[in-house]
DNA sequence: GAGCACTGC
């Protein structure tokens, strides 16, 4: 059945090892089997009698694709014995034995039943990746191993680099090393980083022999090294893959959609250059989480015979999709990463090395199918002494405001926030700044106690601003749009589609005239206006696309104000249908009722306008002057001002901090907020407890050896360290 | 006047 898997052979030891202890920390490399065979193990020795095994997964198409794995390997129908759940769909029923699920899902189940007692064993799969929810699961699990005493098994799986710390992190429970399935990858690095790693790349890949003369004449240094390079024979650096090596396509990892499209472009430009006969054809492939669907799948479909393919990526390829037949991996060492400032409040998104583990996972992807290289644009030293061991967790460049309220919610007596026991704690400051976050939108009282309007904004699926806003726009008649609203902002970024090329530049510009415009009050009203506007044309395809929006990006919006609806029916004062008030009056007033509950939901999220500009200055964070996004709807007053406050969903510094969509609130709604935060005393909020640990946190660090710091991950040495490789990379870019 | 990597409830 699947005896072929590495896995199978250490089935005694792993469930001898099982029995023995509480927690075992499973290090399983790629192609081990450890998704689909520790749960059947688990099966077979009978851990399915006294409950479930339940096994977490980072992403949705994982937990569905193993579930349904396994129910063939068992010979089941998958949602009898072995089912999944994740979100809008839960396939389980009374038979399941095993069941797959995505670690949010887990997270939502232990709201309502905190100790998970339907559960024997639970699987925390791929923790190494660590999302914000896995993270969280190893705090809430640790605890409930102690408070389950024997009754419950936990396995957590990871990776080499990791295995040991998240052992101590379990009292020192075993450690399992199950080798993988992967053929050897040879793994090859630069003598030096480069300049550029679009350049670098494109040598790597299909470097131009032919151009060396026309090289040697110009006179740019940069050129002239290239040439130099290209004209020694003993330069494995530049392996030139498309000439030198056989058969076998080619992943390049790129930082973002820009790299990519000018690595694609240059990479056809050199293959049109190609002499006729002199090496096999070649396709260049592009893919990106921005590219439609349609495109996307593009790269599961083989090369015609004689070919390469050139497939051009970002971090999309490195977990999310695997894609068949890579042979040689370019790793640039890059990746484009969301990191979140709390004295700010505000989102950056950086260029940042990757870590060991990625640049792993990375060379991975060339052993699948048959022995494969991996050419890494950065010398050893730099993978040895620079690169950090893990990811710097996502719990460590979140907003913790939606976490901590959940971590309330559960009002476990043993748990205190500021003092739960995370494997990586976030910085104390970022705790704090979700303490700040969440009284100002009453979800906690001024002493840190969760409120009533917190406990159930914590049941809601949505951040806490959103979530505080639908309590709000029930109480004052809006909630059928303002659940809208929140559905449509948290399908965002997959909402309007995708534009493929230059071509399309036009078109963007110049939208269709026909969708609304938010009547000038910004964007959540224009939100709002867009999906009244396709109920109206009875939630019609045809329309989404005549109107450049995303089709699935749109029915997620349906789905998630289905799910809201319903979890917001019980408490519901009004009716919950979507509706258009035809009467301009009428619709004016609810937009107004709107307005005035989003300002209450997002008293975190205010800015105020400067005296003399249309520069914003936050309000409640250490203020930031910011602008309003240039795609807004916002509207400026007959003087071309903005309004004198705005709420914003988002603060985010691309080329310049801005804030992304926004909405025109009154000084009338502002002022008590300008008063909440006068009188905000963040020790008192704390607990009181806040200031002995913040002292505690800071003796720890200065007493700890400089290259612990950044083991252990302390923000301010991490700062410092995504300051430098942001430096570097700059330089090297040449970004003068 | 700008353009965002990837997930998830």
């Amino acid at each position: 059945m699947a005896s072929h898997l590495p896995i199978v052979q250490f089935e005694d030891k792993i469930m001898k090892t099982v029995e023995d202890n509480a927690v075992v920390v499973i290090i399983g490399e790629t192609g081990s089997g450890k998704s689909t065979q520790l749960s059947q193990m688990l099966h077979r020795r009978g851990y399915t009698k006294s409950g479930i095994v339940a096994v977490t997964q980072p992403r949705r198409v994982a937990a569905v694709s193993v579930a349904r794995r396994v129910a063939q390997e068992l010979g089941v129908t998958l949602g009898e014995e072995v089912g999944y759940a994740i979100r809008f769909e839960d396939r389980t029923s009374d038979l399941t034995r095993i069941k797959y699920l995505t670690d949010g899902v887990l997270l939502r189940e232990s709201l309502s039943n905190p100790e998970l007692n339907q559960y024997s064993v639970i699987i925390l799969d791929e923790a190494h990746e660590r999302s914000l929810n896995t993270d969280i699961l190893l705090g809430l699990v640790k605890r409930l191993v102690k408070v389950r005493a024997s009754k419950l098994k936990v396995l957590i799986t990871s990776a080499t680099l990791d295995g040991e710390k998240v052992s101590e992190f379990f009292s020192d429970c075993p450690v399992l090393n199950v080798p993988g399935k992967l053929y050897p990858v040879e793994i090859m690095y630069s003598e030096e980083s480069p300049k550029s790693y679009i350049e670098s790349s494109l040598r790597t890949a299909m470097a131009n022999v032919a151009n060396i003369y026309i090289y040697y004449i110009g006179n740019d240094s940069d050129v002239f090294f290239e040439s130099f390079l290209l004209n020694t024979s003993e330069t494995p650096h530049i392996p030139n893959i498309h000439v030198r090596e056989p058969e076998g396509d080619v992943l390049i990892f790129m930082t973002g959609q820009d790299d990519i499209e000018k690595l694609v472009s240059k990479l056809e430009d050199r293959v049109q250059g190609l002499e006729e006969g002199s090496c096999m054809d070649a396709i260049i492939l592009p893919l990106h989480g921005s590219l439609p669907p349609e495109l996307q799948v593009r790269v599961f479909s083989p090369p015609p015979p004689n070919c390469r393919r050139f497939i051009v990526a970002t971090n999309i390829a490195e977990t999310s999709l695997t894609v068949d037949g890579v042979v040689y991996v370019i790793d640039s060492g890059y990746v484009k990463q969301r990191q979140y400032n709390p004295s700010t409040g505000m989102y950056s998104l950086d260029i940042v090395q990757i870590s060991k583990v990625q640049a792993n996972q990375r060379a991975g992807r060339a052993g699948r199918t048959r022995p494969g290289k991996c050419y890494r644009l950065y010398s050893s030293e730099a993978y040895e002494e620079e690169f950090l061991d893990v990811t710097v967790p996502e719990i460590q460049r979140s907003s913790l405001a939606g976490s901590v309220l959940y971590l309330k919610s559960l009002d476990l007596p043993d748990i205190d926030i500021l003092k739960f026991d995370f494997l990586d704690p976030p910085s104390f400051e970022s705790l704090e700044d979700a303490l700040k976050q969440l009284h100002l939108i009453d979800a906690i009282d001024d002493t840190g106690l969760i409120t009533r309007v917190g406990q159930t904004m914590a049941e809601l699926p949505l951040e806490p601003s959103l979530s505080r806003t639908l309590m709000e726009a029930n109480e004052n008649g809006c909630l059928s749009q303002a659940l809208t609203v929140a559905a449509m902002l948290s399908a965002e970024t997959t909402l309007l589609a995708a534009q493929s090329g230059k071509s399309n530049e036009k078109k963007r510009k110049h939208p269709p005239p026909d969708l609304p415009d938010g009547s000038g009050w910004g964007d959540h009203v224009q939100l709002l206006q867009i999906f009244e506007q396709w109920d109206q044309n009875d939630f019609d395809i045809g329309w989404c696309k005549d109107n450049g929006l995303q089709v699935r990006g749109m029915m997620f919006v349906k789905d998630v104000r289905r799910q809201l609806s319903q979890l917001m029916q019980k408490i519901a004062k009004g009716s919950l249908n979507v509706r258009t008030n035809e009467r301009y009056k009428e619709r004016q007033r609810g937009y107004k009722n709107l307005r005035k509950a989003l300002c209450v939901g997002y008293a975190n999220k205010l800015a105020e306008r400067m005296v003399q500009h249309n520069g914003y200055r936050t309000i409640g964070f250490k203020p930031q002057l910011v602008q309003v996004h240039p795609s807004s709807t916002l509207k400026t007053d007959e003087d071309g001002m903005f309004p004198n406050y705005i709420v914003y969903h988002e603060l985010i510094a691309t080329s310049r901090p801005f804030m992304r969509n926004v909405c025109a609130v009154e000084m009338a709604w502002v002022s008590p907020i300008l008063k909440k935060l006068e009188k905000l005393d963040i020790d008192k909020l704390s607990g009181g407890s806040g200031r002995s640990i913040r002292e505690e946190s800071e003796k720890k660090v200065t007493s700890l050896p400089k290259k612990e710091e950044a083991v252990a991950g302390v923000p301010d040495d991490r700062e410092s360290r995504i300051q430098a490789a942001r430096d570097r990379f700059l330089a090297r870019k040449g970004k003068k």
